[in-house]
DNA sequence: GGGGACGGTGATACCTAGTGTCAAATTCGC
DNA sequence: GCGAATTTGACACTAGGTATCACCGTCCCC
């Protein structure tokens, strides 16, 4: 799987460097959604600002994905799969689900035709609580 | 439909004040989305922080909503509606049509009683080019 | 295996969007 | 008009992210 992401990489005309794996490994490495400072963190030896400009590629690529949080931050997180997907966000755990749902997609399509738009893309964001912090 | 604003704001504890009133006219009379610094501009006597403040007021009253755009940053826009509804954006000249849809609404509702969820809120925006646009 | 072109990196400065603080000003109920 | 409470403006600050630029590492070709 990460082999995959590097084989992506090096697909798309970028380099394979040390500091892409370091970066990618501790991504694949985080049980939860991250922000960049808390990945930074975790890579001392490895600026910032590459950090962020890694991330960037891996989110452009499709590795990883952005989750818009209810409050206006934002975290990141490996992308399980590199498909079309939706986010449930859990308030409690931070945790995210990811899923497909044609029907979902359809509806979005529909209100994009009938308003005469040209859909390029669309996101959905589904925030609550989540089985295990619901109690 | 600006009284009805500033009934809103008196009924829920707040108060009327002539700085209030001048940014729900500004916003009112924009003719689209609009970025914080660009209302502050217009509203040179009134305090950065002031118009940061009333906006996220009017947010939480439903009265303005809050446009997650593309490429990360946010506008924001005078809500036609006080309803909850979805977002099209168009790239090409930034207008922003509101619309809300019981299907889409229902894949959501669906999809997170799925994954075990209790829903609390979900966003949907949509980004294309407006029929204008498309020419 | 040894250059060299070019993409990638780190440090740093900077930017945009937004918040916290606090004294002074304003509103509103009486 | 008076006083309590809210709001405001100035300012300093934060978080998240980008631009710049000299230096370094990768990869390709010989």
């Amino acid at each position: 799987m990460a082999t995959d992401s590097l084989a992506r990489l090096v697909d798309t005309g970028h380099r394979l460097t040390a500091t892409r794996r370091a970066v990618l490994d501790a991504i694949t490495r985080s049980p939860r959604p991250f922000t960049i400072e808390e990945l930074s963190e975790g890579l001392p030896d490895i600026g910032r600002a590459t950090v962020f400009r890694t991330v960037k590629l891996l989110h452009e690529l499709d590795i990883v994905c952005r989750l818009p949080l209810e409050d206006g931050g934002v975290r990141y997180q490996r992308a399980n799969s590199g498909e079309h997907h939706h986010h449930l966000i859990c308030g409690g755990c931070g945790a995210v689900a990811e899923f497909s749902d044609p029907a979902l997609d359809d509806a979005v399509e529909r209100n994009a035709a009938a308003a005469g738009f040209a859909l390029d893309a669309h996101s959905a964001e589904l925030y609550g609580r989540c089985a295990a912090c619901r109690g």
